[in-house]
DNA sequence: CGTCATATATGGAACGTTCCAATTTTGCAA
DNA sequence: TTGCAAAATTGGAACGTTCCATATATGACG
């Protein structure tokens, strides 16, 4: 099959016999045509096998809708649930987000952003990299752009955030450690900086400090924030003089690592050492032992972030009010004796 | 900081005290200027806080160096791994693709499809969703933009694929099962209305043939691509009058499902029932216990398709040859007692 | 059969870029 | 100094769309 040359509302418009003009409003799904010249229009459409050229429409329009979401890190079932949730929303909106990935890297979300930005985005959801730069964004903010942070935000920045109570989220879980009778705690995993890790790590302080734990026996360790780290976390807790016996993991992935790493030093995860994790992930539930686990209701979380920069958009505005989402402990295995599995509900 | 309005190369023009061609030359990299010049007018760009519009440029230019990726499930780590592995290559390459799931949905993936196109892609990388039409990629063919199918192909289509080589990755774990001892084997997961499913299953009744397996000790079970099918699937199995005592699963998800089910019916995976993965993702191997799976070198794919899609959009062709990659069956712990990490080469 | 309001349809300018052809500037030899 | 080739710069048309202002068709009413 020859390839035709590109076609374009002009030669719609010739094998309908109207003007441009015309077809453009059919396009549009303006009102103003007769039904029966739409009908004609559509058929010359289908004719001539014609592509809509948005990048032409967009020099006209000046608004665009389309919609960006910056990932850090896809390969994190987390983040691919998230942006999942965001795209049933932005579907039901007949939108078609664009996904880029910046592998935890500022560089590369820079080239990201711009490309985006060429694109003539409209919005952007955006789960900035780790290390990402105070002012990065700054551009995004002259354009006029509407922009939501997911999940992670940024120090100094006006962006609006939508995350869960990371704070409570910690704070719960740590004192379920401390219930069941866990005296030396640690925190695995994370880096200071991530602001994500500053209000789970401050979760943790304050409940040790509420259930009375000995500082001396609160051991923090910084890691990576995937399996490997989580592994590493627990063999450096374990060959410390005055071992913990529970740690509260700076999300799923870290918690599993650590799960794997008990087992490798031979130890019972649960009866010998309690682990909690954070996010609650699909695979925690299926996990085995099944994870307690920090649920913040990520669906929810992606579905609001898409509320968000939608009506943004709408709106032609570019800020709006944070939303911190509430969060539940689901018990499960992994930090005692399999129970009865209760929920226990934030406010 | 008031929104000004958008930066035109007219605006870095009149800034810099040059005309819009200079400009125009200077921004893409032209030796026709002289570099202090060149210098002024990058120092106007920053000035003015200058982006630039793609969409304006296309409508002279005609061909793209955007690349969309189309992927059916990006909840699936294997294709989140084979995304990744893609976009290394085009990171080299200075281009930024645009991810796009379509979530096993053909409808969706025809806004999608639709979507790119409208945005002016250059070239497109898709794994198509389950029950694709087989015309479905027909109008990107008339428009003669190149398209590299990825890991799954289409009947009666002359796109070109890359894919490993199901076909032998299958014979390769039904051999090792049956040299296990196994007489009573199943293919668990997975339906006919892939292609990719046809392969693997060929490869295992051919293999379950060359090994002497009686057909009425062969089940075949189709279910769902996803943990939870495995689990199905195992159940089925073993609710059978005289059931399999191992399977090999459409991919590592369902091993990982059957492995889970196996836990729940009291049977220890590996001992009472041998489970073979297939794609082997990077958790099959911290896995509990360690799957045995097929390896398809996901990242070497990715790579390749990558390359693949660059090299046709730059010579102009939508045709190319398919690839076939090489397999191993990577032996871990989930098919019996644990061994030397043996790896069996394909050729 | 006019007249007018309303419903439809249309031409043309504008959007921000590229690229050709044309023009101006530069450097160098005579 | 002039002449001339090479280097550097520039104006203008074109790309495919939108949208305003205008034109034409339709129908209702006197």
């Amino acid at each position: 099959m020859a390839v035709r040359e590109k076609a374009t509302i002009l030669d719609i418009a010739r094998e309908a016999g109207v003007s441009k003009s015309t077809v453009s409003l059919v396009l549009q799904g303006s009102d103003l045509i007769r039904p029966e010249t739409a009908t004609k229009v559509r058929r010359a459409i289908e004719q001539v096998g014609y592509v809509y050229n948005r990048g032409a429409a967009n020099l006209r329009k000046s608004q665009s809708n389309v919609i960006g979401m910056v990932i850090n890190d896809l390969t994190n079932p987390f983040f691919a649930e998230l942006a999942v949730g965001m795209e049933r929303v932005f579907q039901s909106a007949g939108v078609v987000p664009f996904i880029a990935n910046t592998a935890e890297n500022p560089v590369r979300q820079e080239e990201v952003l711009r490309s985006l930005m060429e694109q003539g985005v409209g919005g952007l959801i955006i789960s900035p990299a780790r290390g990402t730069a105070p002012d990065a964004f700054h551009r995004l903010e002259l354009a006029g752009i509407p922009v939501v942070f997911a999940m992670r935000r940024l120090p100094g920045s006006r962006i609006p955030a939508v995350a869960p109570d990371n704070r409570r989220g910690a704070m719960l879980a740590t004192t379920h450690l401390a219930r069941k009778g866990h005296r030396r705690l640690a925190f695995f995993g994370g880096s200071p900086d991530l602001v994500v890790y500053q209000d789970r790590l401050g979760g943790f302080r304050e409940a040790c400090e509420a259930e009375g734990i000995e500082p001396e026996n609160i051991t923090v360790i910084e890691g990576e924030t995937n399996r490997r780290g989580g592994m590493a976390c627990l063999e450096t807790a374990l060959a410390a003089p005055n071992p913990p016996t529970a740690a509260l993991c700076f999300n799923d992935a870290v918690a599993f690592g650590a799960l794997l790493g008990l087992r490798k030093a031979g130890r019972e995860p649960g009866r010998d050492f309690a682990v909690v994790g954070f996010d609650d992930v699909a695979e925690a539930e299926h996990y085995m032992p099944a994870l307690t686990s920090v649920s913040v209701n990520t669906d929810g979380l992606g579905e609001r972030a898409a509320h968000m920069v939608l009506k943004m958009m709408q709106s032609g505005t570019t800020r709006a009010e944070d939303h911190v989402g509430a969060v539940n402990l689901v018990v499960r295995e992994s930090c005692g004796p399999a129970r009865t599995n209760k929920v226990e509900n934030a406010r």
